[in-house]
DNA sequence: CCAATAAGTAACCTAATGGTTACCTATGGT
DNA sequence: ACCATAGGTAACCATTAGGTTACTTATTGG
């Protein structure tokens, strides 16, 4: 996946409704817009405006079939991303760095943190 | 993590700026905005609204000393957002879905995901 | 055939993004 | 003391996001 990629990726996730949008085709593969449109509360061009974006970003597959378009959903963006960030932060993620927020309690994250990174630095 | 922070934690993610601006951040911890503005095409206002983008995601963590604020990165809502892919998507990933994409050579993913997911269901 | 239904386009509006320049504040070195 | 340096505010601008209503296709069931 290439930097405008990860944008779109990144971008069609921002949002809420797009997220619930996302579940929805997951957890119902082969649904319609219109299936799905009472779950919001958004206008029907609004939701599609959503799914065009999760289209834009490769996390939708649909192809039309007569007068529907059943959707699908693809994982493939998700899953590269979830591997890279494996790799990427396997040795923050193993030390106790990221857990330190939620071990302190009457002091601030931040401050707790610079204090541990520079001992560790 | 709410709604509400994932629209932000996302939104962060979703620009290629502040992605290297992460980077950055991780590999050089307590670094200051100043060091690593040469390494952007943009003006140092423009950076700093990006910081400020990652600051509000919770991604980074800034503490000000004197005259400069050294960065860190805080990856727990990354490692957040990892662990609940893991288990959201794990079936998903596990079954030959997810790859289908890059197995098809002479169809559109669309059309074979399609197929295959009619099988399924 | 034809009307109900699923989808798509066009045009519009407001708020948020992503960037700029100009100016202000505070600290540290010499 | 004082100036170079790190950081921060304010105001502005162009583009994009996120939503709307109104209208247009195009299928399909009866």
């Amino acid at each position: 996946m290439n930097e405008q990629q990860l944008d779109t990726v990144f971008l069609a996730l921002a949002n809420s409704s797009r997220r619930q949008l996302l579940d929805l085709i997951a957890a119902r593969p082969g649904c319609t817009l219109s299936q799905l449109l009472s779950e919001f509360d958004i206008s029907r061009i609004g939701l599609m405006k959503h799914l065009q974006v999760l289209l834009d970003a490769d996390l939708v597959i649909a192809h039309r079939q007569g007068r529907e378009r059943p959707l699908y959903l693809n994982a493939v963006p998700l899953q590269l991303i979830h591997e890279r960030w494996s790799e990427q932060y396997r040795d923050f993620w193993a030390s106790q760095l990221t857990r330190l927020k939620y071990a302190v309690e009457n002091q601030t994250a931040a401050e707790k943190v610079t204090t541990r990174t520079k001992d560790k630095v």
